[in-house]
Formats: structure tokens, sequence, C-alpha cells
DNA sequence: CGACCATTTGATATGGATCAAGCGATGTGG
DNA sequence: CCACATCGCTTGATCCATATCAAATGGTCG
């Protein structure tokens, strides 16, 4: 089974008060809007962003720092539906709740937006239409990456998480994991043990080193490419 | 491993010619516009729609029948991605290639329609515009909830998928399953010996009943539910 | 230094995969 | 119309990847 993460819950709920301009180098016009429009807040590590099921209020970005978005079953087993990365936006709805909760992982700043201000836009512009369009659909690639995944063995799990987080890293061939082994398990459907000894594996095998445990040096990019399927 | 299915190619892509109106009660705007927007057109049993990474140049509605889409991994297994029935809307994509391939499962009536009509007049009518982001956001919550599948054990993925298959068929506590073992178990991240031995299972305990093979009558669905976690 | 938490490593158990055979339904050709 | 091949499904025996249980190690912070 999976782990029952320590969760100290902060209601925010009160944010998104001011515009506030960053002046930022965003890929498109979307993420400039959002920038416009949103607050920056403060999350301390294991602190709830918001809950499954509540009412999808805001949407958010990451500025600093990581966030997991997350389902518990009733036994207690968690799966992590996605790590977002300072750029990424999550929380997203199109119906009126959200679907997975989200815990910021580190200390992290988080732009908060109010959702109907991006819609009652999204109803004037069709561009920002499109870009939310957009937006979700990406979201479902990346699901649908993860079914993928978890089809996989252990070491094929391991090594796709690894190619995926050093691509989102900026620098390529490190990696700096700001998540826990436990996180990566249940990201992964795998244990902490199985993800452990996995990574072992890689690195006897060469294909990565770790420097220490959050610090994964992509050493045999092509080994790990091959055992990508 | 999974199957290696037999897939007589067939190339439509010459489809969706003249405008047909097909009297319908669908409950969306959406829904109706696709209807007097495409072309029906037959395809027989494991015949391609299109294939992964194929210009995603239509949009299609299942009239009767069923289709399932799927990607395989060099090696050979098959992960399918959703079964879709009648009513159902597949093949909707943002970008301009399908992520998934798609056959139709028996013989089946399929809707096709032009992505770049729907696209355009998304650009014109926001209400249309919604209705594709809504779409997408459905495929996504199927996606997700396929991910919390995959996370489970035999009997709960199986409990799980006659579940899902009963709901969505009109007729609640009778199944009339369209697709092979096979099909089950790709979907379901299983072997075709452990979707039938959990089947054997789940009507030992007397938690559904087989009369025939393709055809499953939910006896108790609170044990269903039960082991659906 | 000592307590705590995250991670690794070891020993064993087990759920589902794999390998193999049997069975029933469907269809085909003689 | 029957014998037989084929196909989809089930059942059985065994194996193996990963889970589980348990303990050791290491890093961090008071």
């Amino acid at each position: 089974m999976q782990s029952q993460p320590t969760t100290q819950t902060s209601s925010h709920r009160q944010a998104a008060r001011t515009a506030r301009s960053l002046p930022k180098l965003a890929s498109n016009a979307f993420a400039n809007q959002i920038d416009l429009m949103g607050a920056p807040m403060p999350f301390g590590r294991n602190v709830e962003i918001y809950g499954e099921n509540e009412p999808a209020e805001y949407v958010y970005k990451v500025i600093s720092g990581t966030v997991r978005t997350y389902k518990v079953l009733n036994d207690g087993r968690r799966q992590i539906g996605a790590f977002y990365l300072p750029g990424d936006i999550f929380g997203l709805e199109v119906g009126d709740e959200h679907s997975f909760s989200a815990e910021a992982i580190v200390e992290s700043k988080i732009l908060v937006v109010k959702r109907s201000a991006l819609v009652s836009l999204a109803a004037r512009d069709n561009e920002v239409a499109r870009q939310l369009w957009t937006m979700t659909a990406g979201e479902l690639q990346r699901a649908q990456s993860h079914i993928m995944l978890l089809i996989k063995t252990a070491q094929e799990r391991v090594a796709g998480f690894l190619l995926e987080m050093a691509q989102r890293s900026a620098a390529a061939s490190e990696v700096d994991l700001p998540m826990s082994r436990q996180d990566i398990a249940d990201y992964l459907g795998l244990t902490i043990e199985t993800v452990s000894r996995t990574l072992t594996q890689l690195e006897n095998s060469a294909a990565i080193a770790v420097p220490t445990s959050r610090r994964i040096v992509l050493r045999n990019r092509a080994a790990l490419s091959r055992l990508n399927a």
C-alpha cells in the first residue's frame, strides 16, 4: 500500500485580491495574460492548495517550487496525478470542482487567478478560449502518457520518469528531484522500496549516478531511452 | 505481453462528402451540430479508422457498434485507451495528429465530421468553442479514472470495468460486451488469463453471472462497488 | 550528541504473468 | 451432415517481478 502524506491543510481561499504585474518572458499570450491577472502566494511544504471536490474557483501557476496533485482511495492508497514545476499551470477545470487535490511539495510561490475571470475573458476572446482548450488538451496528453507508464515494468517506469523530469528541467542531463521517493512511488504506481532498488540497479548499470538521493545524473541517456520502450 | 490484433487497415480518408441530416435527440447543441455536419460510414470488424500520428482531419461519432483506441509499444504490448459506444464522440484532437489509433471492434456505423469545420465554427460560436473544450475535458476525466484503475488489483480493475460498462450501457444490470477478453485485458493492463480467472472468481462469489462469455449479469452491485475501492 | 526522518538494503511472500493444455462454439470443406 | 480446423475462452501448473516485512544506514536539525 502507498503513503499517507502528512498534510497540514491551509485554507488560503481568500486569495487573488488585486491584479499585480510580473514582467515575465512567457511563451504564449495566455501565460502572459495569466501573469497579469493573478496574485502570487506562498505555500509551505506539504501545505494543501486545494482539495479534491472543492469548488474550482481559481487556476494556479507555479512561480517557484513544486506541486503535486493526487487522489487517495478509501483504503489509503495514494496516486499522484502530476508534478508541476515552475512555469506550469494547474488546477484548471471545465467543471466546477477540482478532480484532484493539490499540495506544495516544497516551499513554493504560486500565482492564483480567478477562474471566472479567465472564463469570461474567453467568452470575449477566441484566442483565450483556444488557449484554455489547448491547456486541457495538454493535461490530457500527459494523463495518456501516464497511462502508458503504468503498464510498464519498474525499470521502464523509473527510466521514463527520469527522462520526463530531465526534459522538463532546464538542465538536460542532471535532475534535481524536489519530491521524495514516496512521491515518486505514488506517481509510478510502485512502492518506495522498488523505486529505491530500481535506482540502485540503474546506478549499477551505469545508466545514472546518484550523488545525493535528490540529485540524479543521467549518465547514459540512450540506455534509459531503450528502457523507455 | 499483450496482444497483436489482426488489423486489416482500410483507408477511408476520402470521407465526409455531403452533409446529411439525421433526426436525433442528442443531449446538447454540439452533438446536434455534429449530426448535421457529418457523413455516416460503415466500418467492418477490426478495421482501422485512423492511425496514431496520422493527421487529425476528422472527428468521429459512433452511431452503432463499438470502437477501441489504442497504442502499441515497440515490443508489441498494446494499451487500449478507451472504448467508444453509440453516441460517443472520439478522435477529437487539438493538435494536428491523432495520439492513438482507432479501430472498429464490431461492424460499426461512424459519423465522420471534418475537424476544420468544427474548429472554424468554434471561432465564430462561443457555445461550440465551449463544447469542444468540454469534450476534451471529458476525455481527460476518463483518462484520469483510467489511471486510478491501473493502480488497483485485478479484481478491482475488472469490477471497475464492469461497473463502468454497465453505467454506459442503457440496461443497468446486464452488460453486453462487444469486445474480446484480449481487449479487456489490454484496457486493464492485465493478461487475458487473469481477466478470465477474475471473472470466474467474481462468478463464484456470486457478484456476477456469465451466461455467455460476452454477456455479464451484475448480480451483486454492492459487492462490485466495494471492490471498486 | 541524540532524535527523527528519508532512504537503502535484505529476506520472504504473493499476485499476476507465463507456459501449456483442454474445451466449447463456429464455420468450412468433403 | 458430419469431421475437422479454427478461434475465443477457461483452467491448471509453475515462475517471477514486485510487494511486504524488517532492519540498517545516513543525513538533518535541535
